[in-house]
DNA sequence: CTGAAAGCGCTAACAC
DNA sequence: GTGTTAGCGCTTTCAG
């Protein structure tokens, strides 16, 4: 095992001038850095985050505020916030945000360096307040809406409904259904934004008939979809807000034997997993939630260290997943 | 932050003695053993890994061998093995044990605690093979076919199919269809066996049209379904061996317009999120993948503290839960 | 069975 | 800009 001695002897330096370069502190040459550098990846030497932690300090501990009712979308969310922990060697602790007095018993821990919060919770102003009044930092996940002092990493939910929809319009779908989400979830209207956006861009009239307000649960996609189907003039194609609804979407077709996507085209958003485990297979709008709570531990991290009270804002890409519940429109 | 030396005035022995009934070694009166642990749990007192990892230069790398279709099935699974990591102190890396020389790689390094296999190559002899070759320990999960020299955690799939075939007798079913999961596949054997052991102590005559063989895909569920519920005289209830195969029955059930669970009960088995987000809610079998990574992980962990070679079989408990998907039988 | 001394790899504080 | 010294909390020798 090598260490910063060892780095320090070949590079012809002090081992604290080593410590330096490896912590980014700001006053070391160039130069020094440079050759610092290099001999570390001469000698492939890897930080010993345990020595680093016993000695320094500084907060180890991550609160994963995790109140969800899709499951799936919890699973990713706490597998990223522990690689990224996992990264920093920081540990995580997973608690439930209703839970009574839980923001205060993790404030009053010692070594707290931050906590995450995720939708809904990342909208809810009376979790916010108590967060700040208890001063622990956060990062919030899955949202847009800004709120002052806050650090967010998310998606352009806009940008993201505007290409779905696009998609859709390409496939030749001029009746394209639409399955909102929750209306207190900042996301959810995002989306819907988009989508109403690339309608009018492709100059295709709105339609109020064919939108249906959902609440991100397979029933909700179901029973809402029973009624845009049983429309006589339906849409050839559905947008819904989430996988789950479309897969509620979808189960409303069959029992119309409405055939996917012979007669309907279905999209959903999320790439959960259900979305591969549906037949057929969901096209659908992943977006990296893994990265976006591993990314929110780095963005603490980063904050404490450089001690910036700035707002940081990160946008994650998106991408269109194509799959097989998608198809080009085909006139009766 | 109490410390050691804290803990041993408060039990007025020396802070050796203290780290000696921390880390469970024999030679310590019980007395003096059990002043200590009050001390401690007075004082609050939490080890600071930081400290030990840097001191004892034990192994600290845990390798998850992961490569499931199914990716509920894998989080869970990573989420218990982090957990389990966080517990200990450990890092974990999540390899895909398909990929040429992972294996061999990984056992190179330095700190390598050992191996946590899923299934299928939990049963993989080749995989087995090189990992005891590169003299790894390992743990497998999910799997109950016993290997020399081998430790294993899992349920009791046989029982546990039992349980599931015992309670759709209750409801009243008599004719019960069944779809195995792929026959490579240690668990579905088991799980095969026990619906049969329960037909058979209920006196239920066996019948082998009522079988099929699907491979725990969504696809092969529909499909096999559909041939279950297209015969003359089809059975009153399914039980599918995993729950995305259930949702398969499930979809097949709404095409012909079986209502669930009035005219026909479906079972999976898993408890994946897929149960919750199918309507309607599946009944299936909860088994705690999650715990049984983490278990994996202290088992690694006590064996080697304990330097010792037998094989550890850990049997957790499994657990039916009962949605909407079942009912009792209701002749025509 | 119990204790004293040494030191893991790193960073904080203070020199120079 | 860079180096020196001390010591984090714990386990590992080695003595009793």
């Amino acid at each position: 095992m090598t260490t910063i001695i060892d780095v320090a002897k070949q590079a012809g330096v002090s081992f604290k001038t080593v410590s330096r370069v490896l912590n980014g502190e700001s006053n070391v040459r160039p130069e020094t850095k440079d050759k610092v550098l290099q001999a570390a990846q001469a000698l492939n030497y890897r930080v010993n985050s345990a020595a680093r932690r016993l000695r320094s300090k500084t907060p180890h501990l991550v609160a994963l505020f995790l109140n969800n009712p899709s499951r799936s979308y919890a699973q990713d969310v706490q597998i990223g916030a522990m690689a990224g922990c996992q990264d920093a060697g920081f540990t995580l602790v997973v608690e439930d945000p209703e839970k009574n007095g839980a923001i205060e018993r993790l404030a009053a821990q010692d070594g707290l360096l931050g906590a995450i919060l995720t939708p809904p919770q990342s909208d809810d102003p009376k979790i916010i307040a108590r967060l700040n009044a208890a001063r622990v930092p956060f990062v919030r996940i899955g949202t847009e809406r800004s709120v002052a002092g806050s650090n967010q990493v998310g998606i352009d939910d806009r940008a993201a409904a505007v290409d779905m929809t696009n998609y859709l319009i390409g496939l030749g779908h001029r009746r394209i259904g639409f399955i909102c989400g929750p209306q207190d979830h900042e996301a959810s209207l995002r989306r819907y934004k988009g989508y109403c956006d690339a309608l009018q861009a492709a100059g295709i009239a709105f339609d109020n008939d064919i939108i249906e307000r959902g609440d991100f649960t397979y029933a909700s996609g179901l029973t809402l979809s029973e009624r845009l189907l049983a429309l006589e003039n339906r849409p050839s194609a559905i947008f819904a807000s989430n996988d789950e609804m479309a897969a509620g979407c979808l189960a409303a077709a069959y029992r119309r034997n409405i055939r996917v996507p012979e007669k309907l085209s279905v999209t959903g958003f999320d790439d959960s997993p259900v979305a591969r485990v549906i037949y057929p297979a969901l096209t659908t709008l992943h977006q990296a939630t893994r990265d976006m709570s591993q990314k929110a531990i780095a963005l603490l991290d980063q904050k404490r260290r450089q001690d910036s009270d700035e707002e940081i804002v990160v946008k994650l890409p998106h991408e269109l997943v194509i799959r097989d519940s998608t198809g080009p429109f085909i006139p009766n």
